[in-house]
Parts: C-alpha cells; structure tokens; sequence
DNA sequence: CGATAGTTTGATATCCTTCAAAACCTGTGG
DNA sequence: CCACAGGTTTTGAAGGATATCAAACTATCG
C-alpha cells in the first residue's frame, strides 16, 4: 500500500480494493514545497483540500506579540483542511516543518468521495475525532506534566502515529523539527526544550539528531510521560 | 425558542419551524441531575446521547497522580457525546459542574436525525468543528498567555458562548465554576486562580462571586487575552 | 449553630524564562 | 579544500511566574 491516506484509514474500516483506487485516483495532483512554506494561512478560505502525501507540516497560531503556538503536527496521510465544506475561514495557518509532497483534491472530488464511499466517509469521520481527541490530550499534556513529561509524551505519540502509517524503523523515525518548533508547540522556550533534552538523552532514553529520532526505552518513556495510547483510538476491536 | 440546541445551532443555519419542532421532540427524556455528578466516564461506550438543556458540565481526565484536567465546559445546547457513532469508547469523561437538567436522547433517533434533516445534520457538523477550534484556542491559551491573560481569555469566550444562546443578562452571566476548577481548566492551582482574579477584581475589570460573572470592561479584557473570536465562528457571512 | 466546601493569606521553593554569548553544523562559493 | 554565512544547538547567570504547604477566614446550608 503505498497511498498513506489508505493506510491511515485501514487502521480503522476494511478498505476495499476499489475504495483503495478511488483514494489513489484522487491524488493526481500532487505538488513538492520547500520546508518552511505555508499551505494555507489564517483568514483565507482554501478552494481545495490539501493531502499531505510526505514530509510533515504543522497547524499553528501567530499571536500579536509574535509568539507562535503549534497546535498539531500533520504527518502523511492528514489532511490538512476538510473543514473548508462548512466554515467560512480558516483560523488558524497550516505551514511546512520539512519539504513536503501535497496532493491537492478538489472540493467536488471529495464531496462525491464523501457520497458515493461510505467506508472512506466512515474512516475520515473518525479520522477527525482522533484528531480532536488529540487536541484534548495535548491540553492535558500542556496543563498537567512539566517540560521532561511533556516531551517524552509528545515522542510516544508520534513514535506511535508514525508507525501506523509505517514509518518507523524499529524504535526510529524521521523528527523534522527543530528545538525552536518543539518549544512552540510545547509552550516552553527552546533554552530549556534544550536542557529536557539533554537530560532524556543523558538518561539513555533517546536519541535525536539531525531530524532523526531514536527512542531507547519506550517503556520508560511511557511511564515518564503517563502515556495511554486509548485516545488515538488505534484499536479496531470492539 | 426555548430549545437551547436549536438556539445555537441557529446562529449557524436557518431551521425551519419543522426542524425546531423536531429537535424538540428529540428532548422528551429529560433528567435533573445534581451537581458534581458524573454522567460518562472514560472507558465507557454510552447508549444514549446526552444533551445539556441547563446547567454547565466539563469534559475533564484524570492522572495516574490524581490530578485533572478539564478540557471544555458545555452549556446548554451542547451535545456531550456524538463520538458514540464511531469510536469505541470515551477516552475522557462527563463531569456536572452545576445541577443540570439532561436530555438523553437515542442512537437511533439521533441516526434518523441525521439522516433526514440535513440542515441540522450540516449545523451539527459545524457545531463538532467550533469545538475542535475551540481545543486549539485553548492549546494557545495554555501555551502562551500568562494566567492573568489566560483567564481574561476565558471570561471572554465564555461570555460570547453563553450570549449565542441568550444566557447573558448584560455583561453577566452565571459561571457555576469554583477556583478549584478554574485552576483544572487553566492547568493553574487554585491559589493562583485566587490571586489572579483579585488582580482583575481590584483593576475593576470584573466581578465574580456566587457564581455569577459580570465583565465590567470587555474592551479591556479582550485587549488583556490578545482575544479574537474568530474561531468561534460566529459570523454566517460569506 | 456547627459542619463543610470554598476563598484568602503568607512564606518559601522550583520550574522555567530571559538575555547574551559561544559552539556547532551544513551548505555554498571561491 | 577552505572560508564563510546562517541557522541551530549549547552554556551560564540571574530573574520571574507559578507551585507548594499550611493555616485562617468566609460563606452556605441543614
């Protein structure tokens, strides 16, 4: 399977071969933007619905004080704006953490997806309810565990999203993010994202480096962090 | 209009008298329940949807280390549970923060909903994504507000939600919320919630006591939590 | 009127920020 | 192959926002 919207969603519905097709056939227009680009911006109102088909982007505010607020990480297989069927505007902005390939879908195309694919309708249902279970859980996260939990949390998770939609390498996977991002999105400053850092490495727990990371001790991860997976409900069974 | 949901959902479509009607006919098994109750816990997978029709409730967890974090407050005409379709249990809980009267309201009889009324089904749609900007609002509020703006930030937004659905009397509005909580929200302790809002108290900024919320300065407020409501998306113009 | 939950106060500790500079990469052009 | 530029990571010192702990005070309600 090569289309990582398919294998995203065949982590919750049976996909048919034909459904499979249909989501490759809606990728023909895919496009490569250089790290650092913005997909869509705050106000505007997007005319098609982004895929990220590789590299990672983020959701993010900028505050008037020039602060910045990441709000989601985006990995292969999300979309990026499904939300453009109902509201006016976007409120918040969409930009590249690494170089990306994007497939844009026109509205039509997936509104007739939407119709006529009751299975994709179905998993891109729960595809948004995960997402905002995990919005919840980074509440939790920001409001409740300090730097040193907060990003062994944030590892688990991703460690975890990347592997659903098979890209890890054992306990490895591709991190595109700089301290400067990671402190953004946790709320603290680089300096001291820096120092938890070197601690969590210090302690054998992970290594990073070069957008790549590794994560020694899963368990211990786990632990730090009090991670329960349950809210990205990955679990098919009922 | 008396029916809270039809009132909110209203500030997104137009109903038809019909579909007023009908969404009255969805509320006729109702229940008080007392304050401090719990009406779904994490784990479990509810039979019902419940919809608030008075009183205020939370979505909150709870850690391993016996803290929480509350993650939302519903008010009347918000729905508490429309996961149930699709995933296979709460990954949070339902939490009454005042006396609150409920609506349970039957799978089957939501599906027909959906299915046959589509400009309730399109204002639902809206209303589950309002709440997802409202987690990532409260994402930036976390991250990057101090407690003081933090605060302001929320009076601000639930004065707004509480004037969607007529519950406002002027600049007041009932606020069923202890500093304890407040501090479960905010991820503050309560001692600070205390001192913060003695700051806003003494600047004669607000006023809160019983319960009851009064802005005295909402211009002042919203310039304190740097607070733009778009992501409530109020507005129904294109 | 006493019990209980909620609010307020003070003193001290800690996590994290701020500021500023140095060290380290990585890619580029000479 | 070296030198240089720009972004990123690392380090140190000092300050500030918020937590912690513990006790007193205040409402509310049966």
């Amino acid at each position: 399977m090569i289309n990582p919207l398919a294998r995203k969603l065949s982590s919750f519905v049976d996909l048919s071969p034909d459904d499979c097709r249909h989501l490759d056939d809606l990728c023909t227009d895919t496009r490569t933007w250089g790290a650092g680009g913005t997909l869509i911006r705050e106000g505007e109102r997007p005319e098609v619905v982004f895929l990220l088909l590789d590299g990672w982007a983020c959701r993010y505010k900028l505050l008037p004080d020039g602060s910045r607020q990441i709000m989601a990480y985006l990995i292969p297989g999300d979309l990026c704006d499904i939300h453009i069927f109902i509201l006016k505007a976007m409120d918040h902005s969409i930009g590249l953490l690494s170089e990306a390939n994007v497939a844009a879908i026109s509205k039509a195309a997936m509104q007739r997806t939407l119709e006529e694919r009751p299975a994709i309708a179905r998993a891109l249902f729960w595809s948004t309810l995960v997402d905002e279970a995990t919005l919840r859980e980074w509440l939790v996260n920001m409001g409740q565990r300090d730097a040193y939990a907060r990003l062994a949390h944030l590892f688990c998770e991703m460690w975890l999203r990347m592997k659903q939609i098979g890209l890890t390498h054992g306990n490895s996977f591709t991190l595109p993010v700089t301290q400067e991002e990671l402190g953004d999105t946790m709320g603290l400053t680089s300096v001291h994202v820096n120092r938890v850092l070197q601690r969590l490495r210090a302690e054998g727990l992970l290594s990073l480096a070069r957008g790549q990371m590794t994560l020694h001790d899963i368990d211990r991860l786990r632990e730090i962090a009090g991670f329960d997976p349950n809210y990205l409900h990955l679990d098919r069974r009922d």
